[in-house]
DNA sequence: TATTGTTATACTCTATAACTATA
DNA sequence: TATAGTTATAGAGTATAACAATA
């Protein structure tokens, strides 16, 4: 990886957010274990409530991850109750997926653990200084043309 | 994942995080390619040109990895005529690690691509807005205990 | 014939633990 | 007995492609 001991040049940018990067998600993983849920869980259950009725090949070309792959993770959260596949009538061959109650109530608290690990990780920073933060990060995925709340990660996801 | 649709909540700043770490480190990984070396053996080169001298073990606890990946990844490197290992004559149990010259050029190559990889990924930033990043970005790194220059992702290295 | 969802299979990667040599 | 390095092996995870149903 890049090296990180001269100073503030742009190596040393990329290393951090590298680092801080997979530090962040590690830690949001952490939070929403105890709900029995990984990240990839997670982001399927925030899509499917952004887009109610979506099918699954359309879940996974939006991820950028394997169709084959999205089966085992809709399976999972079905089997918990908190996400339905309904049959499509004008073409059988889709599944809509839908959120539960409960998929919902658990969407929920998926948030809210979100927002406190947003809130600890970022606690040495003043409000001022979070927006700041968040406005240079926000330029620079703007101009690296990523998706907004699409994670790279995705496209390897993990049970 | 974290949602990132409320604006600039602690979340979403966390999230923006995880999501450009990743894009981060794929970039970089895509960068060293060529010179067919994979994040996991930069960091090892990287290492090794700090520390002459140091044990496989000290590599291994350095990095939060196992010891029997530290073997197959100093293997590639040896074959390749990158790193040397000599026995320590005080204690014949150790391999002390040791760039060639072939490894020090080599490891130069790679800064030389961490910097232009630095500089592609904030070419959004004008040169103040970077220092202000990289303040921000340490500021964080120092509160969450993240070791200067070790990367997370070292723990499942891949060769 | 093409597409959705699913399942099966072969492949890769990882972790654990056994092994050797030295201490 | 304990530690460094190595190797072997079993388990998990992944990608590819085969498959059934529908269009």
């Amino acid at each position: 990886m890049a090296d990180s001991t001269d100073g503030h040049s742009a190596a040393a940018v990329a290393f951090l957010l590298a680092q801080l990067g997979e530090h962040a998600a590690a830690k949001f993983a952490e939070r929403i274990h105890p709900l029995q849920l990984t990240p990839a869980h997670a982001g399927i259950l925030r899509l499917v409530a952004v887009q109610p009725g979506c099918s699954q090949q359309a879940l996974a070309r939006t991820l950028g991850a394997l169709p084959s792959k999205v089966v085992t993770l809709v399976d999972d959260l079905q089997q918990r109750g908190l996400i339905e596949r309904r049959r499509n009538p004008d073409d059988r061959r889709l599944h809509a997926l839908h959120l539960t109650t409960a998929g919902t109530e658990l969407l929920r608290k998926v948030r809210a653990a979100a927002e406190s690990h947003g809130a600890d990780l970022t606690r040495a920073l003043d409000p001022q200084q979070r927006d700041n933060l968040a406005a240079l990060l926000g330029c620079i995925a703007a101009d690296q043309h990523l998706h907004p709340g699409i994670h790279p990660g995705y496209q390897r996801l993990r049970r």
